[in-house]
DNA sequence: GGTCGCTTTGTTACCGCTAACATAAAGTTA
DNA sequence: TAACTTTATGTTAGCGGTAACAAAGCGACC
């Protein structure tokens, strides 16, 4: 082909010209109706497709109504990848969260889809099961979608999750750590994005004097084996400070892998063999693990709260049930996913930059600590 | 520029050519480094970069070399709109449930999210909070990111989202209807798509008989207030005509909104009121309105299960906490979303098309119903 | 040494949509 | 009525990749 080509730089302008009649062979569409086909429809050209789609505003009565009966008749679905490669605008929010099978992210990513969903926004989701490694490498595919925003659990990240991070909101993307709110403190393992969560620090100071309060001073923190969770880690750490300040004795156990129930009723054993000095209260990393205590308390008769008191974290449906009631800390679990979703909100449309909130939380004093 | 070219429609070809050095303005990119940035830094053009990425087998060692240093120097991100756009293969499924907050949902969305993350696929989550009219605007908005396959829950769907899905599949993405198992009737309301779930009038009936084996004849369903859930329905009515052809006595009831748990409890003291004859057996559409009315019967003292035998649905964690263990029935909660991503992913890459797939659940026997 | 085939890299067009600019038609003003 | 606005629509190019094709370089073989 191309017979007596000239030796490169010099060339045709558009060798592909069918010049022989001879046509290169075209790329195939993916079957899908385009604007262009529903402008073909609508004797209109697919700018003005695109108008009418913005905001049918822009064109004549008359105009608008002709598009309007192509979009119905051709059964039109806009293609997002097309549409924001040309624009640059997104209206996707990625989020990365340890865990969706949990309770406490499953209602945060609820809380998230409901507030997005309502402005039109979607979600990209990815969970990362406490991994700061799969974190980075789920972040690095979050990304090649070019999200509108990030969303991301905690404030802690590796390395190179934290650049992509920090290049991303450079670039003029929102980030919204979510499930932490700690104050920028000197020399402190401390991030510069927006946070809308609270402190697990003062939620285990809270947990340790609600116990110490009720006048105990052997104690234990009962930590889930999820070594990835420094949140649950930063709130038995506070709890044991808590108690040393204070002058009490305080243990740190790590409950068993499995059905978290059962981890709670193996560690109760656990709890009681302890001492001498005798354990009197026991603080959970989360509400299923203390009902698991709580239900084999009362199946060996032990007196809760007046041989051990129990005090859960998260204030699961089930606490209140059980009886004694369990005292947990209520947490905003879909808070923070609503919360996030309009600041998030406010930050694209309005500009209006994020920042970070502390949400409430608080501790409910129930029978299984001696309320009620 | 090409001086003489042969007589296009008549018309300058190229009228944006800085022909007084005014050039139009350009349309800037979004700030993100491009393949072609990475080829200009490994002095290789963008095809290059793209192959590399593709398969590094493809290029000499030297380019390579070249390509994967310039790759790690600019922190190239792929940009998945322009690459699916080209392409016109993407690696995103979307999936659709009723609800991210509920257990039983979350669940399969880790089953999927997990399957499909290990074989590099994404996940584009929305949730249509049980509302068939919610599922079909939510279905559009994933339709446009033109996914490689779409996972919806249940077999029943709005006439306008039945048509986008006949639509997609017939474009040749494959869709899975999970949660669901309905062999093809004649003249029943059935779907054309790859189910993957269980058949809910079977676990109904199974219920049924399990209760009137253990020797009750006045029985009752209770139903959750979620009006748009049908395979709770479909439980229920097939209950009730189990134990109608054994010629016992059924009632429906439906719990009041609000925590499942006391709903459970307000709907037992219903269940004591009735008769006479005196309901002595209740099943129930999920296992927290079981629990919730488990206890409740535990607080009145009423003898579980010889005044009345409750069996939940789902097996959550709880019911074998409890005392006496609830009876419920165990579902492939996780493996639908697992089970679906193989599925999917088979088809995907192997052009295996999906198949039906019934997997299985258990009633299991405890004591809230008579066994242990 | 010319022909062939293989490997490696480059060129062009195109995916479907929208920003920027261009233009035509109609209305307004002096 | 000419010049200026305003309104409605069209034209072109480009977003950032990849498919299809082209071509250059190299070795093998007769």
């Amino acid at each position: 082909m191309s017979p007596a080509r000239p030796a490169r730089p010099a060339r045709l302008a558009h060798p592909a010209a069918p010049i022989a009649g001879q046509a290169r062979q075209a790329r195939r569409g993916h079957g899908h109706v385009t604007q262009q086909d529903v402008a073909l429809a609508a004797g209109v050209t697919s700018i003005t497709v695109s108008r009418y789609l913005r905001d049918p505003a822009m064109l004549s009565a008359d105009t608008a109504r002709r598009v309007r009966d192509a979009l119905a008749a051709t059964g039109y679905v806009p293609n997002k990848q097309a549409g924001l490669l040309a624009s640059g605008v997104s209206n996707m929010v990625a989020a990365l969260l340890p865990n969706l099978a949990n309770s406490i992210f499953a209602e945060t990513a609820q809380g998230l889809s409901d507030g997005l969903q309502a402005a039109g926004f979607e979600l990209l989701i990815a969970s990362t099961g406490y991994s700061l490694e799969r974190e980075e490498v789920q972040l690095r595919a979050l990304l090649g979608w070019h999200p509108a925003a990030l969303v991301i659990t905690g404030r802690r990240h590796a390395p190179g999750a934290q650049a992509l991070l920090v290049h991303a909101k450079a670039a003029g993307t929102p980030v919204i750590e979510i499930w932490d709110h700690h104050a920028a403190k000197a020399g402190a393992h401390r991030s510069s994005f927006t946070q809308i969560g609270f402190n697990h620090e003062e939620v285990g100071r809270a947990m340790a004097e609600h116990l110490l309060r009720a006048g105990h001073r052997v104690l234990a923190y009962v930590d889930s084996g999820v070594a990835e969770d420094y949140r649950a880690h930063e709130r038995g750490i506070a709890f044991v400070a808590a108690v040393r300040a204070a002058g009490g004795e305080v243990s740190v156990r790590v409950a068993p892998a499995g059905d978290a129930f059962d981890a709670g009723r193996q560690v109760l054993s656990e709890l009681l063999r302890a001492g001498p000095p005798a354990i009197t209260a026991a603080a959970f990393a989360n509400d299923h693990l203390a009902c698991g205590a709580l239900l084999e308390a009362k199946r060996r008769r032990v007196a809760v709260p007046r041989r051990l008191a129990l005090l859960g974290f998260g204030d699961f449906a089930i606490a209140r049930q059980l009886s004694p009631a369990l005292s947990s800390v209520q947490l905003p679990r879909y808070a923070i996913g609503k919360q996030t979703a309009h600041s998030l909100l406010d930050a694209l449309r309005l500009g209006k930059p994020a920042v970070p909130e502390a949400l409430p939380w608080t501790l409910i004093a129930r029978g299984s600590t001696g309320a009620g």
